[in-house]
RNA sequence: GGCUCCAUGGUCAAGCGGUCAAGACAUCGCCCUUUCACGGCGGUAACCCGGGUUCGAUUCCCGGUGGAGUCACCA
């Protein structure tokens, strides 16, 4: 009988969830999802000195909102807490203890400027321990540990032979042990390092496929070992490439620039997000490129996974963010674009709704929505030569002789909308002689004062209404005119 | 430097011995059009190099080159 899967996503809580990051995660969630297995999320945190206030609830905040909901966490114990590494700290001493007494590991109480003298011996300055404190009878250790003598455990990975396991995106993996170090396992203040705890902690978590980046493809045989050491199965692995920045570096939060609430910050939509990461470093068998996260619990698989590092394309994730923000009906987009909308010129001016429809196919994320709307938070004195036009041979004469003609026939129309303003111009248009846009154009340039504007002439008379209109088109009469006169 | 891994257009990427080497973003051109957009149509653009294996290599093998990761009392 196949066992459940169990994935997890283990963040330790340094501060902002970056991208890559937050890839990793969506992947060990879609994984087990897909496989109707449980996702659960483990703090680790055993490194004090990196511990940042605040960091756990981003995590918790950033899961919410990009859709991935854990089954097990520190807020939700199945049994298997507590699921904060700093708090496991007894558990991880006593597997330690059952790992030296079963020769996996051994105590070593090497100071610091010992092991800092076996430093420096090859070319790239690297050092290996020496397993100095391996040959300590057992007499010897307990004295020491008996003197109160600070001391680490080290884990004793063999000096000969290769190691291997197969991993489910790189495929077979081999590494010489002779390459591996006796890694600290647990730390002089008795706190355990990952090498350890991500051991121990899986195993009894019970997660059979461990989901992360390749940064762990090379010392995953030391883990191995340790689980054979034990005598527990091993896990299945499955580690991704990282997200560059460009082809030399990395993505990360170093950079600051990758980091998702800076997204959404930017007028991102964390469904977009989401869709575009889960396309970076991994493709579906059909080309569709936008899916929802059920779509992606259904489509993801392990051989559509890319084994090379992928270069985070932002223009690509602004393409697809427009495509969400072009489903969205005026009203969603208001609801969702609210403090930007708040934030731009227009604040509080005309109705949000109609802003909407003009803004939606025209901005890509919420972070364009100040300058599409700037033009449009004022009017006054502007150049009344924007009013010629060669391509459609609009000269101040001609422009003038439609804006009179419109400021005629406007003022009877009752309903002030763009549907029927538009009519009603497309016949005047007729009456005149004259090409449609010899009339909507000078109108829209008239009423806006502005070169461009998100919408048409007659959009823009519906959003400033009939009586600002009309104002305005006196103003641009009288300008036109005394234009002429000079 | 040792070890591990990777290598298709500018970017994300299909491909898994025989294809005119998909598709998407970006870019360019045209159309639509009342500006800006949206939309539609079309174009430019790629198998890192050198050896093998094979009737035939982008695909398999080896070497080179390039890139990534790792070599911590960080994860």
């Amino acid at each position: 009988m196949e066992e459940k899967v169990r994935t997890r996503f283990a963040p330790s809580p340094t501060g902002f969830m970056h991208i890559g990051n937050l890839r990793t995660c969506l992947y060990a969630y879609l994984f087990a999802k897909q496989h109707g297995g449980d996702f659960v999320l483990r703090i680790e945190d055993t490194d004090r000195e990196r511990y940042v206030e605040g960091a756990i609830d981003v995590i918790y905040r950033t899961l919410k909102t990009a859709g991935i909901e854990h089954d097990e966490g520190p807020d939700k114990d199945k049994g298997y807490g507590p699921y904060v590494q700093s708090e496991r700290k007894a558990i991880y001493m006593e597997y330690a203890k059952k790992l030296v007494e079963l020769g996996g590991a051994y105590y070593c109480f090497c100071s610091k400027e010992r092991l800092a003298s076996l430093g420096g011996d090859n070319e790239a300055g690297v050092h290996k321990y020496d397993k100095h404190c391996l040959s300590l009878s057992k007499e010897e250790v307990e004295a020491k540990l008996a003197a109160g003598e600070p001391f680490v455990i080290r884990q004793n990975v063999p000096t000969e032979g290769v190691s291997e396991y197969d991993d489910l995106v790189f495929g077979h993996i081999s590494v010489p042990n002779a390459d591996m170090e006796d890694n600290i396992l647990i730390k002089s203040d008795g706190m355990p390092t990952y090498n350890f705890a991500n051991v121990v902690d899986d195993h009894l978590m019970k997660i059979n496929y461990v989901i992360r980046g390749v940064e762990y493809l090379s010392s995953t045989p030391k883990y191995n070992l340790m689980y054979d050491a034990f005598g527990w199965e091993r896990p299945h692995y499955m580690h991704l490439s990282p997200i560059m920045k460009d082809a030399q570096r990395k993505l990360s939060k170093r950079y600051g620039d990758a980091n998702f609430e800076d997204f959404l910050a930017k007028g991102y939509l964390p469904e977009a997000i989401v869709n575009y990461i889960a396309l970076l470093g991994w493709s579906p068998k059909n080309n569709d490129e936008k899916m929802t996260m059920q779509d992606l619990i259904d489509q993801f698989s392990v051989d559509g996974i890319s084994k090379s590092p992928s270069i985070f394309d932002e223009t690509k994730m602004r393409w697809l963010n427009g495509r969400y923000i072009k489903e969205l009906t005026p009203a969603q987009f208001v609801e969702k674009a609210r403090p930007f909308l708040d934030a731009s010129a227009i604040n509080g001016k005309y109705d949000y709704e109609k802003i909407a429809k003009l803004l939606i196919p025209r901005v890509e994320t919420f972070g364009e929505i100040a300058e599409k709307v700037e033009p449009l938070a004022s009017f006054g004195e502007y150049d009344p030569a924007m009013f010629e036009h060669k391509k459609m041979k609009i000269t101040l004469p001609i422009a003038l002789t439609s804006l009179t003609a419109c400021r005629e026939v406007l003022p009877s129309i009752e309903d002030w909308t763009d549907e029927t303003l538009k009519a009603r111009l497309n016949d005047l248009a007729a009456e005149l002689g004259v090409k449609t846009g010899q009339v909507f154009l000078p109108l829209r340039l008239a009423i806006t004062g502005a070169a461009t504007t998100p919408g048409g002439a007659t959009e823009m008379a519906e959003l400033f209404g009939k009586e600002e209109s009309l104002k305005r088109l006196d103003f641009s009469i009288d300008l036109l005119k005394k234009a002429l006169a000079e």
